[in-house]
DNA sequence: TAGTGGTCTAGACCACCTG
DNA sequence: AGGTGGTCTAGACCACTAG
């Protein structure tokens, strides 16, 4: 059971993406959408700033609250900031498009000491490490290396990687969310062994992201790395002062 | 006067950068706090939830608050989520380095298709474009395109492109804070142009960060694209599962 | 002046974690 | 059992925008 704030959030993105209301179009006040709800203006509140982090509308004091203009493209963006949890990329993309992919490696090794480092553990343990060529329609668009402390996840079956979501597959088998995502953003040239995975050339621009995942009771249990085609995909943000 | 929860939280988010507290170590309750600052606990909560979304802090249910591992590096942090207010490129790194800045092209042109577009504005009305190439401690980094509403400010002094903050600028000029920023990054190559502004190489790796900035009474007045060398910056992002 | 978002209080109950 | 964060209520006052 979700929170109330959260499924009424959901509620309205729904009202947001289905147009029912139209960009630019003033959205009921708080004080109504609260009584709609049968919750209070706090709880609301709560639904709107998550509904405002994700870029979906803008509150102006005094005015009220807008659709806001949603950036619709022909590339990727990774990260749509919406959903609940973190999706990662099988549940990010597949609802518009069919992902699969091609398992390179998969090896159960001991931590390098970087990553070591980032995952909180000693370097003596054993990590998995994989790496995956992903395509969205048939079409090899970026290379992803994970590094998955064995602890949290001692067998992971190829089946997962091939086909499935191993995010969810680690949801599955901890019984724990997945909460956290800090992520640092480069730009980088292709080597020749990445551009040689994607069948494209060499020096080619990409968007290279890594970070730490971590489950709801904080424990990091993933540190990934992947390199995206940077003409297939783009990186949205929205940032809100205070 | 800012906000009870803005000041909470800039406190300690003091505490956190000082070291008063320790990465990793665990940060006194919410209820703590909110006594120590004489506030309830919804007020404290907002607070941490803002330092929790710029990444400092990272919170367990049941178990407590604790310091987040933040990354530090010898690049540039492009937006480090901080600040209450958006800042731009010169206050955001004004305090640790020495920001210049060489005036390339000041214009007032008819605004082109697609900035009208994002400055919701009439074509036929004109705008500021100004080129800027960005250095830090008189290295080029980045090459900066604006386009302005000249709606919104009429004139731009060519000491303020040079030596100060234009978002400062725009600020005082308009008595309103800057609020909103919606952007998008993309990776791509310096072209022979933009590379010879940075006395770099063409085909080298940029990160290309674009977007609209807005008043708080919600006035798209900016459109932006800047070209940043992909060795000199990173982006950092923190994401959190709700 | 009336309506809007922004902030804040003083409680309450729940879900989770640890000893 | 006791402490922690997460959610929610039912009010209140303020600051801003508009006609």
């Amino acid at each position: 059971m979700a929170a109330r704030y959260i499924e009424i959030k959901n509620s309205i993105r729904e009202d947001i993406l289905s147009h029912r209301y139209q960009v630019g179009e003033k959205i009921p006040s708080e004080r109504e959408l609260a009584a709609q709800y049968g919750v209070t203006r706090v709880t609301l509140q709560k639904a709107m700033n998550v509904l405002e982090q994700e870029g979906l509308i803008e509150r102006i004091h005094g005015k009220g609250m807008f659709v806001a203009n949603v950036i619709e493209d022909n590339v990727f963006m990774l990260n749509n900031g919406t959903g609940d949890s973190i999706l990662g990329f099988s549940r990010e993309f597949g609802q518009q498009a069919k992902i699969t992919s091609q398992l390179i490696t998969h090896d159960l090794i001991k931590a390098p000491q970087k990553i070591a480092g980032q995952l909180e553990m000693q370097p003596t343990h054993r990590v998995h490490f994989i790496r995956r060529v992903r395509l969205i329609d048939d079409i090899p668009v970026l290379v992803e290396d994970s590094w998955i402390n064995s602890d949290v996840i001692a067998n992971i079956p190829a089946a997962v990687l091939e086909q499935g979501s191993l995010y969810q597959y680690i949801e599955e088998v901890t019984g724990k969310k997945i909460k956290f995502y800090n992520s640092v953003i480069e730009g980088d040239l292709f080597s020749e062994e990445l551009a040689a995975l994607l069948s494209i050339s060499a020096g080619l621009p990409m968007l290279k992201v890594s970070g730490v995942t971590k489950l709801e009771d904080g424990k990091a249990f993933n540190f990934s790395c992947s390199y995206n085609r940077a003409d297939m995909f783009k990186i949205k943000n929205s940032w809100v002062g205070k």
